[in-house]
DNA sequence: TAGCGCCATGGACTAAGGTCTGAACATGCA
DNA sequence: TGCATGTTCAGACCTTAGTCCATGGCGCTA
């Protein structure tokens, strides 16, 4: 049988943050915080010696992030349920974490007693989201799906898109590439067709969004 | 004479995050946490009431924020120094803070120890601001010396130009605000010339990159 | 090797963008 | 009252953008 306690890894890079959390769940009955730990690398040594049954894990993290942390700990333990700490993540980092194998996603704003008894839900293998997070994963999935559609430009095409929105036109960009601009124009039209916009501008916009998504 | 004792209040929505500055700072020798808060108007209250020698203060909650906050509690106590506290926060807000009244800006990844040291120093008079804080701080000043040019633009060109930066056409813009299409022309060249760009791609990148800093 | 996709180019044409000049009307300020 | 500024519109004119059609070279693969 297992112990009557249930042993918690906390994982966080701030120690005042993380000072709380040790302080609060030590006072849970049934809880009991056996390690702790400021970074990743931390983490994945203390998980594997101590084998805890659940561990405590913020998302952003200098060196390994709780992403990267998460995968290693599930392989190495794979029997420790993993619970995601956050303040209100980037929407990409949170499908991370859930393929990583976290289950459990949790607002760094909670009371102790909610962490508790998430805590707890964990271990007994339910998954619990708050609600914000909740939501924003969902955005994350339905974006997931709808396949980016500068996949489908060409080197050549993604290289004059680019160029376009930076506001250059269609000459400028022909003496920078060294080709004609009517070589340029056929690429243009090209790629307002792929991308499914009506003008050099909405390319433009639509250029300077996915630059700043992925730069 | 004042008290053996720097008297402390801690504001904070984040309930296991105060609770690890609780905990941390008691166990400090020569300071004393007199009260909590979990939102900006309680915090003015116990301030008040309180008349701590330091607040540390969680610049993003809901309700007042820290800016808010910090403004109310300098006006009411100016004996008491004000240290913010922040993760890494929008250069304006800290602006802000300092327009306020509050002199320490510390980031929330700081040890316990280090966390005493800039309360007992803004206890003292001084400042301590943590260095990417600071450097962020001198780039949000240097963008304030610099004129906004959308300043220059007329309500109607404003209006004009976020159309603009929804790639709508000329034609469409008439329409939408039921002009001709010949004075949308007409905007436009002013837009651009204010502006000081070359084209309407550009004004788009310019829209764009404006509602994004200042949605 | 024949076909396919990417790259590059030209000509001809239409649509949209942008400049310049000029002008009417309203508002508000000196 | 007069003058400056913002808003609105028009005609003439030129530039840029975008479409359609056709051509050819290059490398890959069925």
């Amino acid at each position: 049988m297992m112990s009557e306690f249930l042993s918690v890894l906390v994982v966080d890079d701030h120690p005042l943050f993380r000072q709380g959390v040790v302080h609060s769940l030590s006072a849970e009955p049934g809880l009991a915080v056996v390690g702790e730990a400021a970074s990743g690398e931390a983490a994945l040594k203390l998980a594997q010696e101590l084998m805890p049954d659940i561990v405590l894990l913020d998302i952003s993290m200098p060196g390994w992030d709780g992403i990267v942390t998460a995968e290693r700990i599930a392989t190495a333990c794979p029997a420790t349920a993993i619970v995601m700490l956050t303040v209100s993540e980037d929407p990409d980092k949170l499908l991370g974490a859930f393929k990583a194998g976290a289950r459990s996603y949790v607002l760094k704003g909670v009371s102790a007693h909610e962490l508790a008894r998430v805590v707890r839900a964990a271990a007994a293998g339910d998954s619990y989201v708050s609600p914000s997070i909740a939501s924003e994963m969902l955005i994350a999935l339905t974006r997931e799906k709808a396949p980016d559609p500068l996949q489908e430009l060409t080197a050549r095409e993604r290289e004059i898109l680019r160029l376009i929105g930076t506001g250059l036109t269609n000459r400028e960009i022909g003496l920078r590439l060294a080709l004609s601009e009517k070589t340029i124009k056929h690429y243009v039209t090209n790629i307002l067709q792929k991308l499914q916009v009506r003008s050099r501008v909405e390319a433009a916009l639509y250029a300077a969004r996915s630059m700043r998504d992925a730069p």
